[in-house]
DNA sequence: GAGTGGTCTAGACCACGAG
DNA sequence: TCGTGGTCTAGACCACTCA
């Protein structure tokens, strides 16, 4: 199929990761070492890499070395709140900080949470980590107006979920939440913080939290690496729906 | 920021093409003229159109040259019913051609399913084209024994949601559909056939749909470009659990 | 300072598309 | 046949990590 060489270096290699000859923290050879050991030079070599990298089945460090990627289990991002459980139960293995600011909304916030540009908000950024290994990055958006909850002690999703729960206790309540998915390769910044190269797809997720009033009352922008993430939905057809089939 | 010389380069080429200096369907430069007026070398520009086309907004042809991508509307994915009508609005100027065969499920195919290895079932695939440019597949799979659908003359959806309808047709309502997405980046028969690179991300979504009895009735796998497509979900608050939050 | 990955070059040759 | 992008090389130098 493919006659190109780099791609022949990564079949080998990604043979060696899923036949387990290569394990998870394992360091690869020396690029300049695989440039012997397949007679090709380092830039053919490092071509065979990036598409590992971009697979999520190797991480490269510069001054350290390319490491087989530890398979930590996925983040499972749900809307539901049907599925919290089980969601949370997944991602129990993930550390999160949380740091919280005060801002204004910029004209794509303010589309997002519809409100006039310049509406006092406060932004909530969580990062997940697994170990040393940074895996989930969430930033969430709650209007001041909409309830004041104070800097977090700490975070148990993730993915920002429990805002939902602590506007609850300040009264304010989800009717219903949209969630836009999209896949995407990360700009520059958001590779830095999640330690992933600019080719790596990512999970791109814009969820819209609204009370029975309509009011949005929540927003968050998600980006998660597609290697070690998922989302999952579930839809029930409705009655009117399932008549009119019948 | 980033201070490496291929990133300037995509920098100053993406300006021109978000300024509308180089608009959809324009031919880039040659490449060695690209490396000429930025100084560098074959390798250098190549590096940044990369990038380029990771985010989708250049496609490269071989022996042809590299041009703007054109911008139709996305692909928007829904599992649920509700929206079926917005999706397929949005959808409309999608060209969509269908084939269909006979197979026995795999080891894979038979999980998704829940049936026994073997369990014989028509696959359904679906190429959504704009103009020249493939844009979505989709493969449907149905057990034999839930319904024999035939033949399809022409699909209305690309993302195979009228195989669903035919279902109803046939006295299989769905009751139930759950949605597994994540974002990768594509095998090389995927990038061949949905002529994008091997380092464009991509969603890709895994349907279940079952009837009122939990029996799977279809199965669908969905690979979307990520630039051109998105997935939108829609969740309402239990009662329950609006009650135990108050 | 030794060893590693990251960037870059100049030049070569191949594969493809179009006239 | 010619111009294009696709692959590859040998070698250079830089930036980073760690002892």
């Amino acid at each position: 199929m493919a006659t190109n060489r780099y791609s022949h270096i990564a079949d080998a290699i990604r043979r060696q990761i899923t036949t387990g000859i290569l394990s998870a923290g394992d360091r690869l050879p020396a690029e300049t070492e695989l440039a012997g050991r397949y007679g090709a030079s380092h830039v053919t070599v490092r071509e065979a890499l990036a598409a590992l990298e971009n697979e999520g089945l190797i991480v490269r460090q510069q001054g350290r070395g390319n490491f087989v990627r530890h398979t930590f289990g996925q983040i499972t991002y749900s809307a539901d709140y049907f599925t919290a459980d089980r969601q949370a139960a997944a991602n129990a293995v993930v550390e999160i900080s949380v740091t919280s600011d005060k801002l204004e909304a910029g004209a794509e916030l303010a589309a997002h949470l519809r409100v006039p540009p310049a509406t006092p908000l406060t932004e909530y950024v969580y990062l997940g980590s697994y170990g040393a290994f940074p895996c989930s990055l969430a930033r969430v958006y709650v209007p001041c107006d909409v309830a004041d909850l104070g800097v977090p002690g700490e975070g148990h999703s993730p993915l920002g979920d429990d805002i939902r729960d602590r506007l609850a206790e300040a009264g304010v309540h989800v009717a219903n939440t949209v969630s836009r998915v999209t896949a995407r390769v990360p700009d520059s910044e958001e590779a830095w913080t999640l330690r992933i190269g600019t080719g790596t797809a990512v999970l791109a997720i814009e969820r819209v939290s609204t009370d029975t009033s309509g009011r949005v009352v929540e927003a968050a922008l998600l980006v998660l690496p597609g290697h070690s993430s998922e989302a999952v939905f579930a839809a029930a057809a409705s009655v009117g729906e399932m008549e009119v089939a019948g």
